[in-house]
RNA sequence: GCUCCCGUAGUUCAAUGGAUAGAACAAGUCCCUCCUAAGGAUUAGAUGCAGGUUCGAUUCCUGCCGGGAGCACCA
């Protein structure tokens, strides 16, 4: 009902200015948390009290006394302090209930670029992975479904260190035909031998030197690229496999090695200015803005990670042509990315205007914390493979639905588990907790859809519920929590996508299916007195589930 | 050490400065001859500590305590 409330806003406005008030006005119009203080409430006299040097309780009179109230409110009652409590008319909430969903927000139209799940070629997909996925998949089909053109993007590294460790490693262990399970095994083998062994590390760091040539097209194809090439391949296709199980997309790749050239030449150009040499290595000092220094180029003249995502920046905005960048990724790179912001804003305004780089909690263990050191990271297809498992033995247990949903309820849980959460937050992994399909969880909301999706079947008048037209629906059922939260969808959709808060999304899907499965318990549907409106409430829950779904990048299934 | 983020029921999470701090899991008690019990109803349980700003603070400010992250050639 974003309609109503606009209009009550400009209508609050205009009666504020009325009085006399001037720029400054803030005032809130908000949906209470109690839906007995009406559907929408304000605080309009508690804020106007100073400027008007009069009692809240007051002005709210003088605000029900001369309001030029429109035909969509039904009353304006006065609570608490001085709140003002609007509720809208039967014919009101009849309307909002039929009309479509009007999802827009700030974006709606806007061109979007969004950058995540970027993999680490030669190293698995973790759980850390799966959280950006999470997150990312949400972000984009939000916008999308907000009116906004979404490009995805993934910045997988493909030359690092790290790499040639792997790749070192590989070649070490003689492994012919290796497997993207045996890339995993040799990178942990590769780091641990580059720790402790000096011969080891020298040879790992020429072959980096060797893949970086390679890869500028200095050095001929010998072996050890053979491996490298043959790992990258593997690595992608891994890649592309995971996002496939993950039900997610990626429409396009830019690697860290074309990046690292551009980079590279947007460093030089700069230096001496935005960045300057010290110790071989060129940096930039960050320390001047609050930030700290460090290297873009380092001394063996390749560009880190910093000049990478500076050289990707630039790939952006000749490459694609977008509104906002947005770029989604581990808190522990806050603040490389805001020493990149600010390197990128001293050498390209619009660079860092339209770029926003959001940061997702890290996924850590109750107690502790994961590391690749401590090797007690879980991968992301194991976690799926042990949530389908436990799906599957519920659905054998209770004889009840399709193996073949399995994956989908295993991904819900895992989804939800991460959306639910609001984006800044550190997330605590309890695998018991993530194995669990009941309360506030993504199977819930799954089931409560596929109760909805069997009621309206059984009742064989689902094509009627379209063009509804006698709208005659008693007062208990048009006051019922279920009516309240359905009104809602638009505004909160919108206050979810432009602040790009999934979370927001996922706690009202939540609330809408606890409405609906209490009013499913305590009404009789079919064949009951006024079932065409209870019909039409059902019909009306489903389609909104749906789409709350689908934004969340949760299969809605029929059966479940 | 410096900088930043976070501390809400036993646990995992909510709450643009607003009305009685909401859920879920775990614990207790009920509800399947009825549209899917992955459900519903119900009991008990929380803002780390100390100040300050405000008509009003979980929210803003200061200090302390506790946890996490970043801080020069990894990404």
């Amino acid at each position: 009902m974003l309609k109503v409330k606009r209009e009550l806003e400009e209508k609050i406005t205009d009666w504020a200015f009325a009085q006399g008030v001037g720029d400054g006005l803030r005032f809130t119009l908000e949906r209470p948390a109690d839906k007995k203080h009406g559907h929408y409430s304000s605080n309009l006299a508690l804020v106007l009290s100073k400027a008007l040097a009069k009692k809240p309780q007051d002005i709210a009179q003088d605000f029900v006394n001369s309001f030029n109230s429109p035909d969509f409110l039904e009353k304006i009652e006065i609570a608490g302090p001085g709140f003002l409590n609007f509720y809208l008319s039967r014919q009101a909430l009849a309307n909002i209930l039929k009309e479509d969903f009007s999802l827009s927000s700030k974006f709606s139209g806007k061109k979007v670029l969004l950058e995540h799940s970027s993999p680490n070629l030669f190293k698995p997909f973790h759980i850390g992975h799966l959280v950006n996925n999470s997150y990312g998949e949400a972000l984009s089909r939000m916008l999308s479904l907000a009116g906004a053109s979404v490009k995805t993007l993934a910045f997988p590294s493909d030359v690092s260190p790290g790499i040639a460790k792997a790749v070192w490693a590989i070649k070490d262990l003689r492994l012919k035909d290796f497997s993207i399970e045996d890339i995993g095994k040799a990178y942990a083998y590769g780091s641990e031998k580059y720790k402790t062994d000096t011969v080891v590390k020298n040879q790992v760091d020429e072959l980096n030197a060797k893949i970086y040539n390679y890869l500028y097209g200095k050095t001929e194809k010998d072996k050890d690229i053979e491996i490298y090439e043959r790992g990258k391949e593997l690595s992608l296709k891994f890649f592309l496999k995971t996002l496939d199980l993950l039900d997610s997309q990626i429409d396009d790749f830019i690697f860290e090695s074309e990046a690292e050239k551009e980079g590279k030449k947007i460093v030089f150009e700069n230096s001496p200015g935005v960045f300057e040499e010290s110790e071989g290595a060129y940096i930039f000092r960050g320390s001047k803005y609050g930030l700290f220094d460090n290297v873009f180029v380092n001394s063996a003249g390749f560009g880190t990670y910093l000049a990478k995502d500076l050289g990707l920046l630039k790939i952006k905005f000749s490459k694609y042509d977008f509104d906002k960048s947005i770029t989604i990724t581990d808190a522990e790179q806050k603040e490389h990315f805001a020493l990149l912001k600010k390197s990128a804003e001293l050498i390209n305004k619009t660079w860092a205007e339209k770029s926003d780089f959001l940061q997702h909690g890290r996924m850590a263990p109750s107690s502790g914390k994961f590391s690749s050191r401590l090797g007690n990271v879980p991968l992301a297809e194991d976690i799926l493979s042990e949530a389908q498992e436990a799906v599957e033995e519920k659905i054998k247990e209770s004889g009840k639905g399709d193996l073949k949903n399995a994956r989908y309820i295993a991904l819900a849980a895992l989804k939800y588990g991460v959306l639910k959460v609001s984006m800044g937050k550190s997330i605590v992994w309890d695998k018991e907790k993530a194995l669990s399909f009941e309360g506030d969880s993504g199977p819930y909301l799954q089931y409560s859809y596929a109760r909805a999706r069997s009621v309206l079947k059984k009742s064989s008048k689902e094509a009627e519920l379209a063009n509804l037209s006698n709208f005659d629906a008693p007062d208990n059922l048009l006051g019922s929590e279920l009516v309240f939260e359905l009104l809602y969808m638009d505004d909160i959709f919108e206050d979810a996508v432009e602040t790009l808060s999934p979370h927001k999304l996922a706690n009202y899907a939540n609330k809408l299916a606890s409405a609906f499965n209490a009013f499913y318990a305590n009404e009789k549907i079919i064949a009951s007195t006024d079932e065409q409106f209870k019909l039409f409430l059902v019909n009306r829950f489903a389609n909104t589930m749906k789409i709350l779904l689908e934004a969340m990048s949760i299969r809605a299934l029929d059966e479940m």
